[in-house]
DNA sequence: CCCACTTTCGCAACGCTGTTGCCAAAGTGC
DNA sequence: GCACTTTGGCAACAGCGTTGCGAAAGTGGG
């Protein structure tokens, strides 16, 4: 079997790989060629789902030539990645065989590290969820406590992967840095700052761990759940952010301090927000909501969506949060026709942006979490 | 001597580069492997600039061996796109042979096509601007006659280039179709729309057309010209637009529609704007300009680009435009004390982001243009 | 039923990439 | 003058995708 981890034994025995330091580039060599293709190919395996994909598909897909898809694919049923699943009808010549991606040869733990609730999911690498966990939490309760608690479900899931566990993702709210996996100020928890999260976890869990904001989190869930493009994810719950996705991977800046959405100035001098600017999106549109008014949150959400929308000019936005489930329609409709009316003054050029409420229910955000382990492997980059 | 001629119709003869169709991936084999170290190690020796650059010192930026080193940059002098240049001095062995970029191997042409005024130049390699025509110009004089003037300048240029010419790049202000070439509505000018000037200019003189924005050359021309990481670069002059450079490469979006920042709405219900909408940037910074209150404008502008940092988390703000240099201290500490504040509010966090005057004169845009031919052999991406 | 044709796909040889092992050249420093 | 360091080229090599070719497995016409 093996399954996915001889893969990254295998890759992690490159002895350039990471070796370089400063502002250099990274040259390319026969390795960089190999697992690019590869993960190519595994993405192409793990869209084409259960209906399977065959090799001339890929070959045609990828721009290789069916003797290198041959190839790749042989080394994948080697290790346990790829499997034979039938035939498919004949076009006139020997039917096609069909392949496609062995979901079991590879799991994570996706953990969404909320305010006062801890969700964790275990999934394959399709994406599917096999277990589940979840627990109350109080994020003031103090590093020891917390960590202890997180580390204790995600080892129960941990337990159940088997030993194909490529690792342990987790989606936090607030700023924090990606890179190194350090938590900043927790709104509300000035505890938190500065604590390494994932070098606490990976070293109490003994499996490599990847923090992440919940609103990135999320939308590389999406991406990776089929989401073309680029798009927005717009998180409307207790606070308002974004997680950007251009290009097919998530932007996250040089700081992981990009998406923040709801502290995008609207109103000049307008209402004081919390966070001590006046006329924030977020203060607006938490107003309006508090006020009873949904059609105006939903006005001034679709507001700043359209700044997002001209600024990066992408091709969707999505919504979700506890609060846009509270009147999915209104807000819906409402960012809708803000997008609508900017599209129709751009005239012909101006193709409007879609705007739909985020499929799935409230365990995006644990599931993107897991993504963080997963995507790499289908070539979706990370940082 | 050859020049990057040679090169180009070398990856030109692969077969397989732009054959793929679809929504498929590239896959890549030897030849991708080599034009991208190529193009890295192209691209040291010419941020080195006249210093040169060694062997040694090649392989570790880009973190390919001495030997690969030794091998490419052999093909590259035998091209005559690189030349030895002296030796450094010891540090206890062997005395490094330096190596340089030969500018003269390649030009370009970059065209700023403004709403008066035609501006070309003739640059090498370095970027550096061999030859320079200027001419009035009106742009409403109709499709024909301004193809005419630009052809006959682009040509001038081109004669003076010699043979190895990778094209001419071309700016224009407004909305564009980057990827085909064609213009849409240039505003004021509705007798534009749709007309697909890259492939007229391109009939017209027989070599290779790019056109952009002209924020977007711009943008390129700086990122380029060594400004490193992501930065917005914003033009105020008779409007307000900005190009965005985000991991080294320009972000135009798929339609060319990115950095529409003018529009970008900071008062809601705000004074009407020629666009239709009510409270746009643009309208409310050059009311300001207009009421002679160039703080104000700078604390409007400001606002923008703190919109903008956030959600981009950028780690540069540059300011240009005839505009900004009728009052350049004002907007730049105008647009700082706003992004400084933004910084302080986020604490520990917040590394506030510099502000800085665009470098070089009126010859920006221009010289970014040419950029557009001269970026890809560098390794910039340039879609 | 047979034969020509198409489609799928693997084996073997190949070309080209960067890598490794080795060595010569050219310096420094004791 | 000798030991050592640094630079950098030559040659052999491993591994990538590619090409040439042929076997296997279908369809379809006579």
């Amino acid at each position: 079997m093996g399954g996915v981890n001889r893969t990254r034994s295998g890759a992690g025995s490159d002895p350039r790989s990471r070796t370089r330091g400063g502002p250099g580039q990274a040259g390319a060599n026969l390795l960089v060629v190999r697992s690019h293709n590869t993960a190519l190919v595994l993405d192409l395996l793990r869209t084409a789902g259960s209906e399977g994909i065959s090799r001339l598909e890929l070959a045609e897909r990828t721009g290789l030539t069916p003797q290198a898809v041959s190839k790749i694919t042989a080394r994948l049923r080697e290790e346990g990645l790829a499997a034979e699943a039938g035939r498919r009808a004949s076009t006139g010549g020997k039917r096609a065989t069909v392949l496609r991606l062995v979901p079991e040869a590879g799991h994570a733990v996706g953990v969404h590290l909320d305010r006062d609730e801890l969700r964790a999911v275990l999934v394959d690498l399709d994406g599917r969820v096999v277990a589940e966990r979840r627990a109350e939490l109080d994020l003031g309760a103090g590093a020891t406590a917390v960590v202890g608690a997180l580390a204790e479900t995600a080892g129960e899931l941990i337990a159940d992967g088997g030993d194909a566990l490529l690792g342990v993702g987790v989606a936090a709210p607030g700023p924090l840095d990606h890179d190194h996996g350090v938590l900043h100020r927790v709104t509300g928890f000035p505890e938190w700052d500065g604590f390494p999260l994932r070098d606490a976890l990976a070293e109490r869990l003994g499996v490599p761990v990847v923090v992440d904001k919940d609103t990135n989190a999320a939308a590389l869930g999406l991406a990776v759940g089929g989401e073309g493009g680029s798009f927005a994810y717009l998180h409307l719950g207790t606070g308002l952010g974004a997680g950007l996705v251009i290009g097919d991977s998530v932007h996250r800046g040089p700081r992981t301090g990009a998406g923040e959405f709801g502290h995008q100035v609207i109103q000049l001098d307008g209402p004081p927000c919390h966070c001590g600017n006046r006329g924030c999106v977020e203060a607006l549109c938490l107003a309006a909501v508090d006020r009873a008014e949904p059609a105006e949150a939903a006005r001034v959400l679709g507001a700043g969506a359209a700044n997002l929308a001209g600024l990066l000019d992408i091709d969707q936005v999505l919504l979700g949060g506890r609060t846009i489930a509270a009147a999915p329609e209104i807000f819906v409709r409402g960012v809708a026709a803000v997008l609508d009316e900017r599209a129709r003054r751009e005239g012909a050029l101006g193709t409007t942006v879609p705007v739909r409420l985020v499929p799935g229910g409230d365990r995006t955000v644990a599931e993107g979490a897991a993504q963080l382990l997963l995507a790499p492997l289908f070539g979706r980059a990370n940082g």
